[in-house]
DNA sequence: CACTCACGTGGATACGTTTTCAAGCATCTC
DNA sequence: GAGATGCTTGAAAACGTATCCACGTGAGTG
């Protein structure tokens, strides 16, 4: 457990100062001579430079922070792979939060790597713009991630998002709205949605459920949209997030609405929540009720029958995402919408 | 994006010098009227230590690390909820990292929190001792979760953990064997194991595959005793980690020994891996073959029929880890094992 | 040859905190 | 009343790095 190597030490054995080392190693300028001393010197003396005294140097944590709703969901693990494999091949370091959906939560661990002085931030959020503020205001450069946060009354944290939004899906020209400048990573929840709607409608459904969860805004939006009004509103209903009650929206759906034909489950805990509920009810899939869930997840092709689904690219999103947080200089990155695909497995049939 | 408070600002405007400020934040002593006042003007400049320098002084980082090898797999999924959630309520930042289960990967893992100087770590190890070397030597206090490092042939990394094992497991006093202090948190296999093979048995089976991955010798080893000898090696067969060589692990079992009758998968992405390649032959679950699976995740209950596994407490190994690594100090603390449940679903048959 | 300019270099400083150390002061003991 | 004892306190040092600045040297220009 010896000691390592500081950048004194590195500079005494090759004879130079220590602001030369710097230089050498940051890859500033340097004589050829030197340069090559001083990297053979620290090689030999297996010299890595502290972060720790780099950080406080430049007043910044390196790498970024990670902040998602629940590990456990398979999609959040894939999104979370991503951001890693990105920070991996930079060598930076990411420091993982659980919010558990929980807006406190999620505010504690905002101000914990405030705290750590880590100034960039990938985050699925859960609280609205007032908890986003502090992050902001410090000067963090934050992307959301999967979803914007929900909006508040009288802020307008995402705004510029949805500017960016509503431009790449072809609609009226942002409005002159003053830009809070935080970008996001979405899926193209509108396309997949009104994809899915279509398909079912296609197959001769009218009674279409939507089962979503926190933060399918964007979502249920696009499905009312793509239903078209007027909107049965029973047939829209919510989970808090929790595998239970994910359950308990369900089968609440199922059992109040039994001449529903086809559910459009927004995430893939209110998937499998959908797929449990119907059985326990005895409804079979496809027959008596026809089933798309929003994420690709592996077991989806396990399930019996195998899910259709509405795939989108959880772990391109992550990367993306730990790009631009890492390239964001001093211009703000724009927006990204990454593509989602129907995969037509077995969960959907013809209204019988 | 004002400037933050620093120390000095809080002694400046309390009219007391730094040293007091930083002792009534770090709970020293200090006397009543200082303390108060101290802590009213920390309080109404919204003041908040920066770890970094507090980082730097103590040469250390604070919070810890966590390497798994994939977070796609839902049971490390389970393994980091369950770190972050202690990590949270102790307010300590985890960085956290996926190897990938590449031993190179793992490495070089390592060597960033090395120069993070993250001193405390969690890992699911890919790597051999050689791998956890210098973490060790560079006095990191490490703690093994699910796994220990593969032995290397002159290495004994994680052999006072197996000596910790074997005294748990009511096995013969730990040899005399230099300890390197590695504690670990781990399910019990054996136990899981051996009552999943009884309870085959029990159905009538007499020729049960293992299907395993990497890091599962432990699970081989209990299957080769609950197996009892002499083991048909024909069905031990392994995957790399991926899940296309599950599959193909499985798909490969499956078609050279169509005598087998059951087969007991390692880990979650195995048993799904095997679940596919079944139907893909048209082999019919229980009824042509009977399957139970290590790991319970959500979906088990999903498939059809439902699966039968040995469950561990993945969230609990988190949480138990991240305690230990926490309260470790002067002493090493001592290895945990985990007890397992067989559940009971829908996926074994009798032997027909 | 004098002057400028570019470049390589190292000393010094600052980043924000914790901790050591000695000094100041009040209380207690003989 | 003098010395010992305990507590509170602030100045200063240290942690390891990046960067500013000033200095010296060499080449290039008039």
């Amino acid at each position: 457990m010896e000691r390592r190597a500081t950048i004194k030490d590195v500079a005494e054995a090759a004879g130079v100062g220590v602001a030369t080392v710097s230089r050498v190693l940051s890859g500033g300028s340097a004589s050829p001579a030197t340069r090559e001393r001083v990297l053979a010197v620290a090689a030999q003396l297996d010299y890595r430079p502290s972060a720790l005294g780099r950080n406080l140097r430049q007043r910044r944590t390196g790498g970024m922070g990670l902040l998602v709703p629940d590990l456990t969901d398979t999609f959040y693990g894939q999104l979370a792979e991503g951001v890693l494999a990105c920070a991996r091949s930079a060598g930076e370091p990411v420091v993982l939060g659980s919010t558990g959906g929980d807006p406190e939560q999620e505010a504690d661990l905002i101000g914990m790597l405030l705290e750590q002085s880590v100034d960039r931030l990938i985050a699925v959020p859960s609280g609205d713009a007032e908890t986003w503020a502090p992050a902001i205001r410090a000067g963090m450069t934050v992307i959301f991630a999967d979803r914007l946060p929900v909006q508040s009354s009288h802020e307008d944290v995402g705004a510029a998002a949805i500017a960016d939004l509503m431009a790449l899906d072809g609609l009226s020209p942002a409005p002159q709205t003053r830009p809070l400048d935080v970008p996001a990573v979405l899926a193209d929840d509108r396309a997949g949605i009104r994809t899915a709607v279509r398909y079912l409608r296609g197959l001769g459904h009218r009674r279409i459920a939507f089962l979503g969860g926190p933060g399918h805004d964007r979502r249920v939006a696009a499905f009312r949209e793509a239903v078209g009004s007027p909107v049965d509103e029973e047939l829209v209903v919510f989970g808090t997030g929790s595998r239970d009650s994910a359950y308990a929206a369900a089968s609440g759906l199922f059992q109040t609405r039994p001449d529903l034909s086809a559910v459009v489950a927004g995430g893939n805990v209110l998937g499998e929540a959908a797929v449990l509920a119907a059985r326990e009810l005895d409804l079979r899939v496809p027959r008596d009720v026809s089933l798309v869930m929003y994420d690709d997840v592996p077991w989806a092709e396990l399930c019996a029958p195998p899910l259709t689904v509405i795939a989108q690219p959880g772990r391109d999103m992550g990367y993306r995402a730990a790009e631009l947080v890492l390239r964001a200089g001093a211009r703000r990155p724009r927006s990204v919408i990454l593509p989602t695909e129907l995969v037509i497995r077995g969960s959907c049939g013809p209204r019988r």
